[in-house]
DNA sequence: ATAATTGTTGACTGCTTGGTACATAAAACC
DNA sequence: GGTTTTATGTACCAAGCAGTCAACAATTAT
């Protein structure tokens, strides 16, 4: 009963993820996102509202294709815990220019707006629990694990970000 | 033999390395600066030239005051290299919502610009090489000592980053 | 066909940005 | 006191930004 759409909304949004994840929130321009998405803005304002929202939504996306899976690498119960925080590190990406978003958003983004801040803090807390959980047998002291938890999050961000700034 | 300065350019430089600070590079306005540093863009400009060689000075003020520091706290020979390592990351603010210049720069600038790329690039080697350092007497395999160095930086810089994105 | 609905397009707006130009003010030298 | 020198203040500029809007296009229903 309308005109259809052409293009794929999630194809576009994909597209915009990457837009974040190379440029960052503030510097990835609206134009530089229609470019990437193939859409023009009419089209991308009345599709994701605004660029926030856009952001947002491609955030999401990213953490269902780049965060989850690293959470149940750390969570799974097939191998030790050790064996699982190594394996975490090992897949950390050694010439990754754009980073991680996650981490380019803690130290970017997520500190200018508090949905932002929200979304990027409710993430490095899933992390800072899959890292607890893998240390659940080696550490029974559970203030130690909870600590030695923070300190594998925060080497986990520093590394992302060092790689990210030194490529 | 010309008007005099009505302003100490040290003073002015020193305001805007906290705005920068505060800020970061991108969301420090010209306007704010000047506001900040109580001088009119006119001045500005004739005293430091650019936005971004203001932001170089400044950030050579905040290596002087900040970053010297800690390095010396790592290399001084009064105590052990342990103890001097604690004793670095105890020095960290916990709730410092500005986090730390160089590692903010790190994250933010430094992937824009090559000029701010390089000297980001030049303190944090100067930091790996303290740790590295302080960790002579206890790690003797020099491979083995210059990881560990890598990792306390990345924990370091980790650290100041989750701490302002969480303030 | 025609109407209704909804996506598409690209020009347009108001605002902010970093940077510049120029008239003016305040000092020192002669 | 006039000249020279350099700082100050401010109006201004082009460019880029996020966001809007109205004409247009493509589909379905009648």
């Amino acid at each position: 009963m309308a005109r259809p759409y052409s293009y794929d909304p999630e194809v576009a949004l994909e597209a915009a993820m990457h837009v974040f994840w190379r440029d960052g929130y503030d510097l990835a321009s609206l134009s530089e996102l229609q470019d990437a998405m193939g859409i023009q803005r009419g089209s991308l304002y009345k599709e994701f509202g605004s660029k926030k929202n856009l952001f947002l939504k491609a955030f999401d996306l990213y953490v269902k294709q780049f965060v989850n899976p690293g959470i149940t690498m750390l969570t799974q119960s097939d191998s030790s815990g050790s064996e699982r925080i190594n394996q975490f590190f090992k897949m950390i990406p050694k010439h990754e220019m754009r980073g991680c978003l996650l981490c380019n958003s803690a130290a970017g983004a997520a500190r200018t707006d508090s949905d932002v801040h929200q979304v990027v803090a409710t993430q490095i807390e899933r992390l800072r629990n899959a890292f607890e959980k893998a240390l659940i047998k080696q550490t029974k002291d559970a203030k130690e694990r909870r600590s030695e938890a923070e300190r594998l999050t925060q080497l986990y961000i520093g590394k992302r970000v060092e790689i990210r700034a030194e490529a």
